[in-house]
RNA sequence: UGCCUAAUGGUGUAAUGGUAGCACUACAGAUUCUGGUUCUGUCUGUCUGGGUUCGAGUCCUGGUUAGGCAACCA
């Protein structure tokens, strides 16, 4: 039996539409991100959307790059957006570019301007920003609004054959400059762009169309049916159909199955975007932490970008998971970092490996052992004897957690004390504390104890059962492990909320590198990690008590690296 | 003194005129060779006034609150 689930918003206004046959049935959606940054968990949440939608509705989501002011885009980051976006597991129908309708922008903006539906204007920035009015007072009007056509024509012409400098003019489109939608106030369609050469274009072009003007028709010349996007276009709306409106009915550019006749014609929604605590979620901020080195970069595992989640461990599954779980309303709000990370718990519990590490080790001798040579085997993940198992050699000096012994320690406390209770090495014996000793400042140097030899775990003996298991490593094979420790990148839960300089609440211990000595069997992972598809790939592990780790790239075979993912929940307060 | 959105537990969401449900968090207990996991339970919610209706979280209406809108950004 299928399992109901509730459908979000758009999917209701999706198979309404498929109910009522609008635009013959089709669905087409598009992810359309601007080459100019890392893409970031916010933009998962578009892209499971825009994706989302077209698989499920058997239609397409078609990849279009909003390339329209080469100031701020580079090609580098058209290569970074397709290689996260195929490692979150979508597939798009086809890599288009809003710079693959210049012409045909640059020909509607002439009939826009033949139609008396547009002009030059030669005011500064300032002057136009100063008559747009505010959004209680009406604008005025330029005084270029009425220019002659024939003069429009001319001068934008020589506008886009370079002869204008620029900022000295722009091309607006003559709508209402008193309408209570700032929007409508002869918002500008093209401004000059002479100083960057386009990414794709290079110099062929000096003029280059706004937003406004280029996404609503972009969307129409590729048959989009349902151009999804997030809340803070809910203004451009009515101008997305403005736009729309003066061709509608016209051949579509670039979706030759069009129909004569059809009622095709794009619908823009929009849904709430993603806040998350302890984060930023904004391009320009994370800009700022990776050029001033605040961060490592943008694959630096605290951001909340795709490549510095990866980077830290999360899976592609466990965000998609994520993203399925938040949904998607109109209202705005901020979700738990908690849950993000009880996710990746989720996930990772199943398949990561379990091994020991010590992070504060202090030594332990068992007094009474007389082995040599010992190996234990342990499951790699307790009660799942098909993941297989790993040998841990065992000796009578090995390290343990500093914090595993007290030498005064009072009821709540159970794992080893002098004379307390019976303990469990892991996987091994069950040992009693005898003492400890000390050095002149009273810091304990060693622990000591006696081990029961007849408690092997998975013997007879060993089902007796005792209060607590502790970790240990064996001193003479462990090996040191660089282990990265994330913590959340700020200390407020809303950083974007806050007065002042966002830069001043980063969380100073968002990140602590220890050495620890983990298990032997680690030392098989001192390699350089594996790169597919230009994706470094990713091994987890659980280390017990501490938390789900990854292998770092900067793993090699003299050290190996690991990343906490997330840490284990701890109960245990005091 | 404008226009546009939206208001359901601490958080995120569901209920499409008919028993306010789910997840996260928190707390309590049980289980456990990870103080993890697992299981059970508990706390906490329809912004507000009026109306329509046998019945309203849902529809109508007035208010309140929050967010967005005045880039030659997208």
């Amino acid at each position: 039996m299928e399992e109901e689930k509730n459908l979000n918003f758009i999917e209701q206004i999706v198979e309404n539409d498929l109910r009522e046959g609008k635009n013959d049935g089709r669905i087409q959606t598009r992810f359309p991100p601007e080459p100019n940054g890392y893409l970031h968990i916010g933009h998962v949440k578009a892209i499971c959307m825009d994706f989302g939608i077209a698989e499920k509705y058997n239609g397409v989501c078609n990849l279009r790059f909003d390339d329209t002011n080469p100031v701020k885009e580079d090609t580098e980051y058209v290569d970074s957006i397709q290689q996260d976006i195929r490692w979150l597991g979508f597939r798009w129908g086809q890599v288009y570019y809003a710079s693959d309708y210049f012409d045909q922008l640059y020909e509607l903006a002439l009939r826009f301007i033949r139609e008396g539906k547009a002009y030059v204007d030669e005011q500064t920035a300032e002057q136009i920003a100063e008559q747009k009015g505010t959004p209680t007072e009406p604008g005025v009007a330029s005084p270029y609004r009425d220019r002659p056509v024939e003069e429009n024509l001319r001068l934008f012409e020589a506008m886009q054959r370079g002869e204008i400098e620029e900022g000295r003019m722009v091309l607006r489109a003559k709508i209402d400059m008193a309408n209570p939608n700032m929007h409508f106030r002869d918002p500008i369609m093209y401004r000059i762009i002479t100083s960057h050469p386009h990414h794709r274009t290079g110099r062929k072009w000096n003029v280059y169309p706004m937003y406004d003007f280029a996404h609503g028709q972009s969307d129409y010349f590729e048959g989009v049916t349902h151009s999804i996007c997030t809340l803070e276009f809910v203004v451009h709306r009515p101008l997305y159909d403005y736009f729309i409106d003066q061709f509608v009915g016209e051949v579509p550019s670039n979706f030759p199955a069009w129909k004569e006749g059809s009622d095709y014609r794009p619908h823009q929604y929009e849904f709430n975007r993603l806040n998350i605590t302890y984060t930023v979620m904004s391009k320009r901020k994370m800009l700022q932490l990776v050029k001033e080195g605040l961060v490592a970069g943008w694959d630096d595992p605290r951001m909340p970008t795709v490549c510095g989640l990866r980077r830290r461990g999360y899976t592609a599954e466990a965000i998609r998971t994520f993203i399925d779980k938040i949904g998607y309303t109109k209202v705005e709000g901020m979700i738990d970092l908690g849950l993000l990370e009880h996710t990746i718990r989720e996930s990772l519990k199943q398949t990561a490996p379990r091994v020991c590490a010590i992070f504060d080790p202090v030594k332990l001798v068992l007094t009474n052992y007389v082995g040599d040579g010992e190996m234990i085997e342990a499951e790699n993940i307790d009660g799942m004897p098909e993941l297989g198992s790993r040998i841990m050699p065992f000796g009578k000096e090995l390290y343990i957690e500093r914090g595993d012994f007290l030498e005064e320690a009072d009821k709540n406390f159970f794992r080893l004390s002098p004379g307390g209770r019976e303990v469990r090495l892991k996987s091994a014996y069950i040992i009693q504390a005898t003492g400890c000793e000390k050095d002149s400042e009273g810091c304990i140097t060693t622990v000591y104890a006696t081990y029961d030899p007849t408690s092997k775990s998975g013997t007879e003996g060993g089902n007796r059962k005792t209060k607590a298991t502790i970790n240990w490593v064996e001193c003479g094979s462990c090996v040191d492990v660089e282990a990265r420790l994330y913590d959340r990148l700020f200390r407020v839960e809303n950083p974007s909320a806050e007065e002042g300089d966002f830069r001043d609440l980063l969380n100073a211990d968002s990140l602590k590198v220890v050495t620890c000595k983990a298990e032997q069997s680690l030392r098989n992972e001192m390699h350089p990690v594996q790169v597919v598809d230009g994706i470094a790939q990713v091994k987890h592990f659980q280390l017990l008590k501490q938390g789900y780790f990854v292998i770092d790239p900067d793993t090699n075979e003299n050290r190996l690296v690991l990343n906490r993912t997330a840490s284990l929940k701890d109960n245990w307060q005091k």
